[in-house]
DNA sequence: AAGTGGTCTAGACCACGAT
DNA sequence: TCGTGGTCTAGACCACTTT
């Protein structure tokens, strides 16, 4: 990234009567003579990458509008089809959300839309049911080994560990493990679990500043345990989908190692290939 | 659709020395006057509509070279941009595959990047390994009617039904059985099938024109029944991931149901959210 | 009426691949 | 060298929302 927040565009201060705009020529100069091997990086994605940095560090909010796109293209000095293009693929990426005639903003997990993204089980027959939580565990402990490998963190650093068995109609069908790391939730306590109604994105999102972008996820069928069999009142053995996720925010960096055991007798996981 | 093939773009024979080129009037008036309630359809989604009916009807063959987009934009009567932007979204939805200096190609199921993203079973360790499958049945039938609503068929309507058995390093994995309607894939047989190699979408698509661009799924864990878990060497009772897809071809066309059982002791479904 | 994103055009130039 | 898609700009106008 050879544009700068403080100089957006690092351009020779040509003169704009110029005739012909030297537009990419431009964007190459910014970018600095490509070193061999060095990948060729158009202004857009450029001033992307500095949307991102800005969403990164809070100076947008969830929720919030970002400046207009005329406003955007003095700040870079670019043009508004620049910011545009850049734009485009945040609000792709589910990044942002363009709402015409008002503006474009920060996506948030307090949208429904955004929710059910993350939340892939379904009833059957009807439509999604609302579904609560019992919070059996929350508390802080050193990383174990493959925790601390799949969230990028040192061998002694702490983690939260939450355990949960959500219902639906009050007929437990979820048991989840989560990993946080530490130090992005200071603070983090059953009761404030217990106390927070929606979804838990959200809470990690106000309350932490944590902003889920996107998940890995592996799934499986495993054969029940005895204690999560008693926890979900089926007979040990029976068939659970298990799945696997890590959870990524800006910039791909890991935040959320789950691990979650569904009863799919009456749910199941939904997911569109394309 | 109010461009139509014969006439592309409908629109008022305009002097090209127009100095304010009347754009957005022109899809405005190519559109009609929209009934209340009736969606504004920009310019260039009538264009994309026209490239979907020509891959649709094969005017272009998975793997070929579509025309130029300045080809096309002549051939529309429209600029270059908004047969690009037509493009952007076809390409984005993965039916069109872009290739700087070279072209752009209709996708095909011949193309590993392609297929990877219909075939989610992945090895726990270790790179994808090559499947090799036995046919256990293929047979003509008339449409159980959970099938034929499914697919959009009449009651009476015949289907290919196929099962078969597919192995990982010559240990079975994976049962499944699937539905085609029976108009679309005449002379589809056992051997036709085992004398193929390569994807399956891959065979309908050069042997019947039917190319496979979305599909819907539903995933579940379940027990093995005798008779599967017999297939596939293990105890019954044994949890299996099930799932249950249905594919569509353009214009959101059923044309395929599948139910799958997976092993998913040494494997497991990939996916990834955002 | 003003401000926002959305569409369309036209033209210049760059990066890439084939010839 | 040429043709392809890719980037960038500038300007006009449309559609939607709020004031």
């Amino acid at each position: 990234m050879s544009i700068t927040p403080a100089t957006p565009a690092a351009r020779p201060a040509s003169e704009p009567a110029t005739a012909a705009p030297p537009a990419a020529s431009v964007a190459a100069s910014a970018a600095g003579t490509p070193a061999p091997g060095a990948a060729f990086s158009p202004l857009y994605r450029q001033i992307k990458g500095l949307i991102v940095q800005s969403l990164d560090r809070g100076e947008w909010k969830p929720g919030e509008a970002i400046p207009s796109e005329l406003d955007l293209a003095s700040r870079f000095k670019v043009s508004q089809g620049t910011v545009r293009k850049a734009i485009d693929e945040l609000a792709a990426e589910n990044l942002l959300l363009r709402r015409q005639g008002k503006g474009t903003f920060v996506a948030t997990h307090h949208e429904d839309r955004v929710r059910f993204r993350f939340l892939r089980m379904t009833p059957d027959d009807g439509e999604p049911v609302q579904s609560d939580s019992r919070f059996l565990e929350c508390r802080r402990m050193r990383a174990p080994s493959e925790v601390a490998r799949t969230l990028d963190l040192r061998g002694g650093d702490s983690v939260v560990q939450i355990r949960r068995v959500l219902s639906f109609d009050s007929v437990p069908a979820v048991i989840e493990e989560i990993f946080l790391p530490g130090a992005q939730f200071r603070g983090l306590t059953a009761e404030r679990l217990a106390e927070y109604t929606g979804p838990m994105y959200g809470l990690f999102e106000t309350e932490f500043g944590v902003r889920m972008i996107r998940a890995d996820e592996k799934i499986r069928a495993v054969a029940a345990a005895d204690s999560d069999a008693a926890l979900l009142k089926v007979a040990a053995g029976a068939p659970l989908l298990q799945i696997e996720r890590v959870s990524f925010t800006y910039e791909d960096r890991p935040v959320e190692m789950r691990r979650g055991l569904y009863l799919t007798t009456h749910y199941h996981y939904r997911n569109s290939l394309s």
